[in-house]
DNA sequence: TTTATTTACGCAAACGATACCGGGAATGAT
DNA sequence: ATCATTCCCGGTATCGTTTGCGTAAATAAA
C-alpha cells in the first residue's frame, strides 16, 4: 500500500531527457534552453511533481526536520509551546517531531536517541522533573547537535536558552500575597534540581526576606513530579497543614502543583482564599472561571516556542560554528483574582 | 554544524570488510562466520552505530512516520489524542509529524500538501470546522495514502475511522436535563458540516422527542469555528436569550462552545444554574474546579488516538490493499456535577 | 585425486536528486 | 579551413543501506 509519486526519472523517460537535465530545468538553471525548461515544467505541473524530500535528506545531510522534547504533551504550557514551535518551523520548511519523557529520565534518554536516529536537524528541549545527569544531553552537544533549551533550562551547556524570568515571577507572586496580608507564606516547589525550581524558590525567599518576613524551611516543600501525581501534592499540602502555624498562603511553583492544591482544598473543604489563599504559576486558559477564581502567573508559551524555534533554525542554519549564545529571558505576566484577595481580618 | 553519525563504509573500512558484509553481519545473517559477525557488533556496539533512517527509507520507499493534522495543538481533547498516538507510534518505530489547520480549510489543505510532501506513510485526521470540499483528501485516499479519521469524520471516504458515540452522547446529555427538570433545552451546536454535529444534534433531537419535549429551531444554534472565536458563542447566547421564552438550560456541543457559555454567563451575571443550566463536551481536566462544578460529556481521547494509530499503521503494514474498515465507537462518559443540577422550581 | 558442495565474503545495482565534469554541435573569428 | 567559444545537454559519482549474484577458498564426497 503505497502512495507512489512521480520521480525526475519519470520526466526524464516521458521527455527523452537525462535526469540531469530534469533536475536543472526544474531548478531554473542558466544552460537549459528556454524550450526545454518549459516543456520539462509544463509536464512536472500537471503531473503535479515534488522532489523526494527523503532523497534530498540523504544528499544533503539534513532532514529538515526539529525535534521537541518535553514532559507531556497533554499539558497546557507544552502545547501551547508547541504551538508557537511549530508554527515558525512550518513557515520555514521544517517539520516537527514530537517525543515526551513524561517527567522521567530513562524515557528521556530513550527519546533523545530515538530523535538523534531520526536524524533530526537540532532539538528543542525541557528536561524531565528528574534529571540529574546530564550527559546524554552533553554527549550531543558535544556532537555538534544544535539544541535549545527553554523554561527548565541546564545552566552548564552553552546553548541558546528561551525562559521566563521566573525570580520575577514568583517574587511578584509572593509580594503580592504579603501585600495582601498574607503573613505565613509556604511554597510548594517542582523538583529541587530543575533550574526554574531554584529561581522561583529564590524570587519566593527574596520577597519575603524584603519585607522582613522569615523565611520557614518548613513552609517550603518540593513536589518531584511537578504535581503530576496528585498524591504527592496531597503530601505536601498534609505536611504543611500539620504544622503548629499553618500558613495563610500556599505560592505553587508549577501547572498541576497550583490545581492539583485546589483539588486537595476542595476535597478537604478548605476555604480559599479565607483559610488559606493561592497563586501560582499556571497556563490554563481557565483559570479565571475556576472557583475561586486562580490568581496565576502565567508564561508567554507561544511567544517561547516561538522564539525557541528561531534560535534553533538559526543555529540549523549558520554557516559557522555558533559561539555566541543567547538566553532570552521573557516577563511572566502575574493575574490577581479571588484566590490571593486581601486577607480578612 | 551537523551531527555526523558512524556508517556501516566507516565500519567497512575500519575492520578492513566489505559493506555489504557489515550489513549482513549487523543483521545476523547465516552467510556470515560468527567470528566476523562479532567483530562487526562489537565494533558497532562501541561506536554506537544507528542504521540512518534517511537511507533506509529511500530505499525501503516509507519513512516510518505518520502525520497527524487537528484543528490546534492548544486544545486539551486534541492534545490528549496526539498523546496517545504518540505513544503507539513509538512503540512501533514510527515517528509522528504534527500538523494543525487552525479550523481553516485553506490551511488543512496546505498542511495535508505538507505531510504528503514529507512522504509520511499515514495520515491521521480529524477535518476543520470550515470543510464542506473533502476533494484533496478524496485525491489523497485515490492516491492511496493510508488515511484514518478520528472525531470529525467524512462518511464519503471509505477508511478506518475512531468516534465516540456522539448521538448517545447528546442523547445522554438533554436526557439527562430532562430528568432533571428542564423544559426549555437549546443547543449550541459547532459547525454544521462537521459529523459530530448532526450527530450530537441528533442526539440532542431524539432525546427531546422521546420526552414529548417539542423541537424548537430556534432553540439550535450553530458556531462555524467550533467556539474557538469568544464571538460567536456570545453572538449565539444573544440570538438564545432574545427570545421570549427563553431557554433554561444549554448544551454544548464543544470544548470552547461549553467554556465560552460559561465566560459569556459570568460576565453577564447569568446564574448557573439557577437562571441556566449548562452541560457540554469537553475533555478539559479541570472541570470539576470550575464555578460552578461543570457537568460534561467527556471523550476517552487518549484511547482514540491510540485506537487510531493501531489502525494506521496495521493498515501501512498491511501486504494487501485492506478493504474492509473499521469504524470503531466508543463510549462517551457523563459526569454530572453543580451546572445541571435538578431545576429548583 | 578429482569433483561437488558448502562457506564466507565482495561486487554492483538500486532508491531519488544533485552537481561536477566533460563533450558534441553550432557559431564566430582568424 | 582551422581553431576557439558558447550553448545545451548527458554521464556519472554521491549520500547509506540492502540484496541478488558471483566467486574464491575450504571442505566433503566420490
Amino acid at each position: 500500500m503505497k502512495f507512489e509519486a512521480i520521480t525526475i526519472k519519470d520526466i526524464a523517460k516521458v521527455l527523452g531527457l537525462s535526469t540531469s537535465t530534469v533536475s536543472r530545468a526544474l531548478r531554473d538553471s542558466y544552460e537549459i534552453s528556454p524550450e526545454t525548461k518549459e516543456k520539462v515544467l509544463a509536464y512536472a505541473r500537471e503531473m503535479n511533481y515534488r522532489p523526494n524530500p527523503i532523497a534530498l535528506s540523504l544528499k544533503e545531510k539534513r532532514s529538515s526536520s526539529i525535534g521537541v522534547l518535553v514532559a507531556e504533551i497533554a499539558n497546557s504550557f507544552f502545547s501551547q509551546v508547541i504551538n508557537g514551535i511549530e508554527s515558525v518551523a512550518q513557515e520555514n520548511g521544517y517539520n516537527v517531531i514530537i517525543a515526551q519523557s513524561k517527567e522521567n529520565h530513562a524515557k528521556e534518554v530513550s527519546a533523545l536517541h530515538y530523535l538523534a536516529s531520526r536524524s533530526v536537524d537540532g532539538i528543542i528541549l525541557s528536561v524531565s522533573s528528574e534529571t540529574t545527569d546530564f550527559s546524554v544531553i552533553q554527549q550531543m552537544y558535544e556532537k555538534k547537535m544544535p539544541l535549545v533549551f527553554f523554561d527548565r533550562i541546564v545552566d552548564s551547556i552553552q546553548t541558546h536558552k528561551v525562559t521566563v524570568d521566573n525570580f520575577k515571577g514568583a517574587y511578584d507572586a509572593t509580594l503580592h500575597l504579603i501585600k495582601n496580608g498574607y503573613k505565613n507564606i509556604a511554597c510548594i516547589a517542582n523538583a529541587p534540581q530543575l533550574s526554574i525550581t531554584s529561581e522561583r524558590v529564590n524570587g519566593y525567599k527574596a520577597a519575603l526576606e524584603k519585607s522582613k518576613q522569615r523565611f520557614n524551611p518548613a513552609n517550603l516543600v518540593y513536589c518531584n513530579h511537578g504535581g503530576l501525581i496528585y498524591e504527592e501534592v496531597e503530601a505536601a499540602m498534609k505536611q504543611l497543614l500539620k504544622q503548629k502555624q499553618k500558613p495563610d498562603a500556599i505560592i505553587g511553583c508549577a501547572d498541576k502543583i497550583t490545581t492539583n492544591v485546589m483539588r486537595y482544598a476542595q476535597k478537604k473543604r478548605i476555604a480559599i482564599p479565607t483559610d488559606i489563599a493561592l497563586i501560582g504559576f499556571s497556563n490554563l486558559d481557565l483559570t479565571d472561571l475556576l472557583s475561586p477564581s486562580l490568581s496565576v502567573v502565567r508564561q508567554p508559551a507561544g511567544e517561547m516556542g516561538k522564539m525557541a524555534a528561531e534560535l534553533l533554525i538559526k543555529m540549523i542554519e549558520s554557516k559557522r560554528p555558533v559561539s555566541e549564545f543567547q538566553h532570552a529571558v521573557l516577563p511572566a505576566e502575574i493575574f490577581q483574582r479571588s484566590s490571593s484577595a486581601a486577607k480578612k481580618i
